[in-house]
DNA sequence: GTCTATACCTTGATAGAC
DNA sequence: GTCTATCAAGGTATAGAC
């Protein structure tokens, strides 16, 4: 059954999703939404009444499609070191977004971090979705659970770092090549027995 | 001699330079400024027409203090590799500041690297410096120009990501430790003969 | 559910008296 | 050099007709 009044509210999420990607939270305004989904501001306030409303049902969203990405993941019939290869081999594919407007969630939490501390925790959550899900494919091959969070805490930080720096430099192919030792190290870890 | 104009202008550009940290730049209003440098707004404008000229010096003060930071090393009578050392060390001192607010040089260019791509540029000047001297104590300690580039730049991959990664999760101990396993790397490369 | 009009506030920025 | 008063623009948010 076809429901206009989700399909509009949807359409705001993934219109806000890009701007808040490509402009920053705070420099996104109900204005731009408003023109950008092509909705009035009026009716705008109809489906969310804040900007704060607005981000977490972004956040949302995006928690439901890396959970998605991950159960792909999963059902690809791969040992749990290949699934983490797989899962960070598949970052290079938005080399040329982070290069451009850097990390959609680290940036966000960056911006937010500062003085938005409550927003700032809910979209940390996406990050803990990944790292958790990164502990579990270590585990999964047989580290202990403390190994297993220091290493895929390592793994977020140098994908963050390499985004960071990307983006500072405009300079995509400087994401790949630290992606690059990334994945050498995990051979490297993965290959460790304890 | 005395010059209360150049005192006060240095008095608005410390304030910035911490509200910049501490909020955003976007997220700084000229009456933060004046509000917190205890200068009423019309004079204000005295010394600075635009947002833009105050971070512009906000970043060249910061440059000027890093070259200081550095070349006190220099001074200090250590190899080369010693140096580099002794830089990311010292990074621990910020740790709380890391946790609570980012990267003052990292969080500023991730948020204009979004839409203001002329003040970014500027801001990046400082990533450069600090890279561009790492560079070198790898150059002085034997290592070849493009060798030296990548393993500088490697460096800044995981000095920013432990910052991210501590800011986000407001874990102080996750960036040092995440620092300490940056020195051991640094112990195993500067050994590699080239 | 859709849209227009508008109120109210904060922002960057200026004019001009002292 | 210092300060008050003020402006125009843009922001969030609401009222209410359709």
């Amino acid at each position: 059954m076809y429901n206009k009044g989700t399909a509009t509210r949807t359409h705001i999420i993934n219109t806000a999703n890009n701007l808040f990607y490509h402009q920053g939270f705070n420099q996104t305004s109900f204005t731009d939404i408003a023109q950008s989904a092509g909705i009035p501001k009026g009716n705008f306030y109809h489906y969310f009444k804040t900007k704060e409303e607005i981000l977490e049902d972004v956040i949302q969203q995006r928690i439901k499609n890396i959970e998605n990405q991950l159960n792909n993941i999963e059902e690809l019939n791969l040992q749990p070191a290949d699934r983490i290869r797989f899962f960070i081999s598949a970052l290079k594919n938005n080399k040329n977004g982070f290069a451009q407007y850097g990390c959609p969630v680290g940036s966000i939490i960056t911006e937010l971090g500062k003085t938005q501390l409550a927003l700032k925790t809910k979209s940390k959550m996406i990050l803990e979705l990944i790292q958790n899900w990164l502990s579990s494919q270590f585990q999964q091959s047989g580290k202990h659970k403390t190994t297993a969070n220091t290493l895929s805490r390592h793994i977020m930080v140098r994908i963050q770092g390499a985004i960071v720096i990307a983006h500072a430099y405009e300079d995509k192919s400087c994401f790949t090549e630290e992606i690059n030792q990334l994945l050498e190290w995990i051979d490297k870890e993965a290959s460790n027995a304890e």
